[in-house]
DNA sequence: TTGTAAGTGGAGGCCCCCGTCCACTTGGCG
DNA sequence: CGCCAAGTGGACGGGGGCCTCCACTTACAA
């Protein structure tokens, strides 16, 4: 590939991350191309079709909440692990706009395996804040998905009242998550296909 | 104005409440028409704007919203009064695609004494939940917001499975906000007028 | 029954978006 | 330096959504 060529490509990828950040992802093709510089032509040579570009502009983030999942998994207090994997995803997720929608859209066409490991991750770090009596018992893995959803309803609002308002939200559903309180509901298995049709 | 047009303009208007609410607002007004048995100009006629349909369509639920304050005002018990407005509000939420859509879209239009209203009586039905000890002092009114934004997050799923994960959502939420616990992040002044850019 | 104003439907104008095509430009190897 | 494949930009086709226009139909009063 031609230096020009990689250094644009770069370019595009970077304006993408920027734009879908900021205005989601129905930013236009073309404003890409205008921001970055370029003519769509160049845009659509390097990226096939709008979906392949959301979907390399946001395989970084996944890649983040994969680690912040890991990551959490060593921490020696299984409680605190919990509550930084919720804090973290939520704030990437208050951050970028396009956050929410690009994971559910690209969400079939990541690799089973990856999707596996993440929600084994997950599962796994519920089971031991579970096992060490600070997380309710009737506590579900589903309810991440809800936990998502929920602080993707703040995705409308300016970034940094997203930010402060998604902090509350995330504290206040702590509170809720921690051991010794009443009874719910029962968990709703909201696998995230189903936002998909 | 004509007996026939009086029944059109019924029909197109209940057709519309059923597609906003299966498929929230952005179902083409053609859609809405042919699904009406209607033209689209015979629509046009009666609601000069897209806008405008929206609004009509949804004043009836505003005005439920409303009725749900008011009366549980009058609940002798503040934490169930309080209670039931989130619980009812947010079902009404979840079973309906396009409300909090037509809301965010509408609220700019609604006569501010009819938001003042509502607004203060919300305010009421804290302050009265704060003084019988079942609430939370540090509980914020903006906190309304926070609840329907968030619950709004669950739009996208199908609507049984919505509507339950509201319920669970919603459940979650009222064991945080009852009194006795933790201190938060200080309250976001999540006014409506945010969401509008 | 008949005139007429109110009512109606669907074609089409306008705009915006995705993705393609093609004539032109340019990096960098020989 | 010269060549040419790789790279580029902008015009354009296709589709879909909002709304308008206008020739036709229909309710209903006289």
């Amino acid at each position: 590939m031609r230096a020009d060529a990689r250094e644009n490509r770069a370019r595009v990828l970077a304006v993408a991350r920027e734009l879908f950040a900021e205005r989601g992802l129905d930013v236009p093709m073309a404003a890409i191309a205008r921001r970055a510089g370029v003519g769509v032509a160049t845009l659509y040579r390097r990226f096939p079709t709008k979906e392949s570009l959301v979907l390399e502009a946001f395989t970084e983030q996944f890649a983040v909440c994969q680690a912040v999942i890991e990551e959490a998994l060593t921490d020696p207090d299984p409680w605190r692990g919990f509550r930084t994997v919720l804090e973290k995803v939520c704030l990437l997720q208050a951050t970028d706009r396009g956050f929410t929608a690009a994971f559910v859209a690209s969400f079939p066409d990541m690799h089973s395996e990856v999707r596996e490991r993440t929600w084994h991750g997950f599962a796994a770090l519920v089971q031991r804040a579970k096992d060490s009596g600070q997380l309710r018992a009737d506590f579900s893995p589903h309810d991440l998905t809800l936990v998502l959803l929920a602080n993707s309803g703040l995705a409308g609002v300016p970034v940094e009242v997203a930010v402060a308002a998604s902090q509350r939200l995330v504290a206040y559903l702590l509170e809720a998550f921690r051991a010794g309180t009443d009874a719910l509901p029962p968990p709703v298995p909201l696998s995230l296909d189903l936002v998909l049709r």
